[in-house]
DNA sequence: ATAGCTAGTGATCAAGCGATAAACAACAGC
DNA sequence: GCTGTTGTTTATCGCTTGATCACTAGCTAT
């Protein structure tokens, strides 16, 4: 039964792909289609894409719907079965560093136009994946990245970091993020090295963290008086 | 024949708008609509929120385009007479409190469901006005606040922000701005006071400023070699 | 080869789209 | 009143859309 990679034949103009091959090769070119045209992008015009007729596509997909529901979720899925988490809790290593080379990875992975692209238009329509990715990386990543902040800044540990702090990693993460957003959907000129553009967050952010939480004022000219409590 | 509820002089019905206010009103409903439902959304379900036919915004735009390009240049150019220019350098005043004012008026500006999808939708098309717009932030807003920055931490003048400054402040500008997006746009938690949320944004990029660009670290544990050069 | 299954195609449908033109209704000036 | 002008609707056109169905072409097992 195995038949994969047995279409040799004519090699102009082979066709019959196995089934599953044609199925992931559909979700795939979909994927890029429709980040290009949005999800209203014509099926006519994503099967021309694909060198098919347009009624093709429903033998594999019951609708457009379920297709684009595909997509949704090897995009948002797809990426994620790496060691994140390990990553970020290593107390062997400097936070700073870990911080560094987690937005290292992440941001090689979801830093394309394709993925960029898909996440906002899901987001612009409300889907249910779009927050359920929102609220994970809140839980997954901020949550721990505080944590560790606190640990570093001597603060005593909390099950759950205050609404303040979570915030904080926010902007912190939004500004890396956006870095994206304007590389690959605007395409406005950005930093090009990205790892300093990382760097450099991650250092404001320790500075801002331990200055706005732990009030280890260096110079306590300028500052006002920190609002912390949640 | 049968036209709905007898269209006579009826005190509960008065139409027959003086034209400019009712194209006024076309432009501003057509925002909140596409602001809804995309650019992809039928000019027959904008008329019938509108309490009109079809074909009479045909009448008042040449084209569903010509319509959109409308709502465009409201929902961009309209916000933007206010003096924040003078705002933001007006040296008599604390950095810090300047920041936090600016950033204050311009989240009330364009932090409403209603600017961000738009600001969103027309960036998804790679529209012109959004590129234009993006260059404005990063010429009007952006290259300020670095001047600004520098005076602060006691650094030389210079004409035009270096790269790493300027993508510095585009990462703290972004933080502050996907708060908003988080809020309006994906409808998730945040936190409630956005005046803390701008103040924390605010110190931490003052810290992080420093300490990269002028070298002011306090504890040089944890940092790593400072890249500056651009 | 050939029978049988299935990937793939051509033709087509019903609904919805943006847009147009002609008929109608409201108002202004006389 | 009447009449010309203009805002508004009714009816419709041409096109595109997602989806379906009958049919053809290619592969596998016998």
């Amino acid at each position: 039964m195995n038949r994969k990679a047995a279409p040799k034949r004519s090699a102009a103009k082979q066709r019959r792909l196995s089934p599953d091959d044609r199925r992931k090769e559909f979700v795939a070119k979909a994927t890029e289609f429709f980040a290009e045209e949005g999800f209203g992008g014509a099926t006519r015009d994503l099967a021309r894409r694909l060198g098919v007729t347009q009624p093709l596509l429903y033998r594999y997909f019951p609708s457009k719907d379920d297709l684009i529901k595909e997509v949704y979720r090897t995009v948002y899925l797809e990426p994620f079965d790496t060691a994140w988490d390990k990553l970020l809790t290593d107390r062997s290593r400097p936070l700073r560093a870990r911080l560094c080379e987690f937005y290292g990875a992440y941001t090689n992975v979801i830093f394309t136009r394709k993925w960029l692209r898909i996440y906002f238009y899901s987001g612009l329509k409300g889907l249910d994946i779009n927050r359920w990715y929102v609220g994970m990386v809140g839980e997954k990543i901020l949550t721990r990245i505080v944590r560790e902040c606190r640990h570093q800044a001597g603060l005593p540990p909390q099950s759950r970091p205050s609404a303040p702090e979570l915030e904080m990693a926010w902007v912190f993460h939004s500004g890396i993020f956006y870095y994206g957003v304007r590389k690959y959907i605007y395409e406005s000129p950005v930093l090009e090295d990205k790892e300093q553009m990382i760097g450099n967050a991650v250092d404001a952010f320790l500075a801002g963290f331990e200055q706005v939480f732990a009030g280890s004022a260096a110079d306590g000219a300028q500052r006002a008086p920190v609002k912390v409590m949640g």
